[in-house]
DNA sequence: GTAAAACTACTCGGATATTTTTTGTCCGAGTTTGAGTGG
DNA sequence: CCACTCAAACTCGGACAAAAAATATCCGAGTAGTTTTAC
């Protein structure tokens, strides 16, 4: 698992809490991480339509959707994209090779692992950055997110 | 995910099924993938404690337990070892770091992935090498683990 | 004939390269803001 | 006073390296079976 996901789940809650884009540089201060490696995070999230990015002076990113209607696992895919288990068809091959017209039914190992990575997308999809943020808001100190709005103004 | 754990599974249903060891290079040619490599996994099951290694003329490997008692997960774990998503307290870097003393309760993100996780492996640990065995048996054409353990007998 | 010893063939185990993915960095294209200028 | 032009500063986006991990490979240490040999 790509170590990026958790910036951009931290980033979508940041932005989720702020009206006004944000730049990718304050992000990265925000967070203490890499700005530059944080841009390329930003810009997959981007292509995959979760944020919009605001071009020119005072411009930024911003949540092109309400943060209750964005899952972790729309983070999730984003960032990391590829499946987790990938079926090489193992049983078509070797000397007693299972023939081709018999594999209509997936292998039980792909059934199995396909199984358990609908259960994880099941469990992520379950939660959006509303819900990790009032988390943050209940857990944290009174007022930290009115301390992270007005750090993200200036 | 790495791409091993595919070849473990498939190693260890064939090791269930059979009551003699088995030699690396015997279960590399049945599923016909690189000999060398797939020593190097059936090391890391060796050391997980999962198979057992006999050294010698007619050596090979060898189940430690019966195939009802080991599960998908054991051999996931043994192979990909690494657990999913590794938390690195985010919020207790940049301008706006939580103090310590206030971070007893884990981070809502760290959370949310830990739970999937959580029900990642629940769903991996309920299925056991004997249930693969068993469904390998009912799908593919009636005979075919009898002449899989023919073949590995020569 | 029997038991011990040596030999051979075969096994796994770890140390070693090569390729792919991930992580990290940089500079250019494009846009908004604001000031300056002319009407 | 207003509209237009222009320049500057700031933004993202993709192209470009370095590091880590996964993939693939090889040869040496060790053991079981077999043969030989001595008694």
């Amino acid at each position: 698992m790509s170590g990026g996901v958790e910036w951009g789940l931290h980033c979508c809650v940041v932005l989720g809490s702020a009206s006004d884009p944000v730049p990718a540089a304050k992000l990265a201060e925000f967070h203490d991480v890499s700005p530059s490696y944080l841009a390329k995070q930003l810009q997959l999230l981007s292509r995959a339509g979760l944020v919009r990015a605001v071009q020119g002076q005072s411009g930024g990113y911003l949540l092109t959707r309400d943060p209750a209607d964005v899952t972790v696992l729309d983070v999730v895919e984003a960032i990391d994209g590829e499946p987790g288990f990938r079926c090489t068809e193992v049983r078509q091959r070797g000397p007693l090779a299972v023939p081709q017209e018999r594999c209509v039914v997936p292998c039980p190992i792909a059934r199995v692992m396909g199984s358990a990575d609908r259960v994880w997308r099941d469990s992520l999809r379950a939660v959006t950055i509303a819900d990790l943020t009032a988390e943050v808001g209940s857990t944290a100190l009174p007022g930290t997110l009115d301390r992270a709005r007005e750090w993200l103004r200036s």
